[in-house]
RNA sequence: GGCGCCUUGGCCGAGUGGUUAGGCAGAGGCCUGCAAAGCCUCGUACAGCAGUUCGAAUCUGCUAGGCGCCUCCA
């Protein structure tokens, strides 16, 4: 199997089955219904570990909350802690409507602030971050390699959130004082009350659950500076090899501009899932590599769903003998960077040579496997389907139009065929 | 300004040196009482310019256009 690595901009080879693969991919922070952009890093880092799984490895996956942020305190002022809650479980049941499972673990700030206290210790005792008036910083010019993961050099590193605190402007904060007057949560630590700052959680949540070392870090590209960066940063000035590979998925975009809160035009999760249903989603997402971005309209998502359908249709149709040789191609797609498009492709061409058992089998990597089960109709509706049957052979074709349209207004469709009939729910 | 990515037929989208991607939409046909579904046929595309090569969509350079990060961001 074979990815493309952000940190080395080259395609690797994976350690072979089985691994383990330990992948971290990061989350949302939490605090307002996430967007359908949101949902691509959480959907593709389930098909990566859907498809290893399916390949024999070990694979693990890693998704952290983010439940502790400006964002959070400025949503719900005086309220940041409830709002949080009820936004992560939001998150939980729109990325739970893809039927792609649930993570291996999914760990929230919250609940990692020990862990997160001692990682600030070890980089305050190694010389590598320094506390000053409550604050921490990590002091970036201790770590010569900054700058490698994201291509920049060190020197033309831009000040991060500027503060007169700093030794440096490039310096981030590790930890945070408390500010009581926008901040209604905090916690304990040597340095006084406060919280910890967004990079930090994820080295110390990565490290608690994985050790010092794992495989796979993915999140969305625009992640790579400075949240990465100063992850890699953490992680490795204190000598911990920290991921191995690291895999950004392409934004989505909004009439070519990527889907962002800040820039607003956003289509939240659930909008889209009950507008589309989370399998046209799906293939929506498949008909695109994960590292490339995609434009989310009508347009383009009326054509997954197209597509959706002519998927689903090949399990009406009669099945060819199974060929199981012709699992390859689909697999030497996957292996190559997870091409998706290009399995895709292959699936269409199962579904026209009735190669259903391999269909079946390739739709379910992705968790499409619920396209190949027909929906049983209802009694009423397969007497409406009998009478047009007896209808149209008896040549009453007045009746039999008009059975059709009955059966059309409770939303199944009739197909005929040379010896019967196919009854199909219509999918909206 | 710095770093990086992208540009394929009406649309989406693989391919990365030489033989069909695949899909959506559209046209014609087959099938059907008519449909639906399916099947068959039809596009001969690779932003532009220059170069390397026997040969380039595929490599190199330049130009144009677009996008992302450099501040919170999946």
């Amino acid at each position: 199997m074979r990815l493309y690595d952000t940190y080395t901009r080259s395609v690797v080879e994976l350690p072979a089955a089985p691994g383990p693969i330990r992948m971290y991919v990061c989350g949302p922070t939490v605090y307002a219904r996430a967007h359908i952009g949101n949902a691509r890093p959480f959907i593709v880092g389930m098909w990566f570990r859907s498809w290893l799984r399916a390949t024999g490895y070990e694979a693990e996956l890693v998704h952290n909350i983010t439940d502790i942020n400006d964002k959070i305190y400025e949503a719900a002022p005086g309220k940041s802690a409830e709002l949080a809650v009820r936004a992560t479980e939001w998150y939980l049941e729109d990325t739970g409507d893809f039927g792609l499972g649930l993570p291996d673990h999914l760990p929230k700030a919250t609940e990692s602030v020990d862990a997160i206290v001692h990682f600030i210790e070890e980089l305050i005792a190694s010389d590598h971050a320094y506390a000053i008036e409550g604050d921490v910083y990590f002091r970036v010019a201790s770590f010569p390699e900054y700058g490698r993961l994201s291509r920049q050099r060190p020197d033309q590193v831009e000040e991060q959130e500027p503060n007169a605190l700093k030794e440096d402007g490039r310096d981030f904060a590790l930890w945070k004082a408390n500010k009581p007057e926008t901040e209604d949560t905090w916690w304990d630590s040597p340095w006084g009350r406060g919280r910890p700052g967004w990079h930090i959680e994820c080295s110390a949540m990565a490290e608690e659950i994985y050790g010092p070392a794992f495989e796979i870090h993915g999140g969305g590209l625009d992640l790579v500076f400075p949240h990465h960066e100063n992850e890699v940063a953490q992680s490795r000035a204190l000598g911990h090899p920290f991921a191995a590979i690291w895999t950004h998925n392409g934004m989505l975009r909004f009439t070519g501009e990527k889907m962002s809160k800040s820039l607003g035009n956003v289509t939240t999760m659930r909008e889209a899932i009950d507008e589309w249903g989370a399998e046209t989603l799906l293939v929506f997402f498949l008909a695109a590599s994960w590292r490339k971005p995609i434009d989310y309209s009508d347009d383009t998502v009326a054509q997954a769903r197209a597509r959706l359908e002519t998927l689903r249709n090949a399990f009406t149709l009669p099945a060819a003998e199974h060929d199981e040789g012709r699992w390859e191609t689909f697999a030497a797609a996957l292996e190559d960077d997870f091409d998706t498009p290009a399995a895709l492709a292959v699936l269409h061409e199962w579904a026209s040579a009735g190669q259903l058992e391999l269909l079946r089998r390739g739709l379910e990597v992705f968790g499409l496997g619920g396209i190949a089960v027909r929906a049983e109709a209802p009694p009423e509706v397969v007497e409406l389907a009998r009478r047009r049957a007896e209808a149209r052979s008896a040549r009453d074709f007045e009746s039999s139009d008009r059975l059709r349209d009955e059966l059309a207004a409770l939303g199944w469709v009739m197909r005929d065929r040379a010896d019967g009939y196919d009854l199909v729910q219509e999918q909206s």
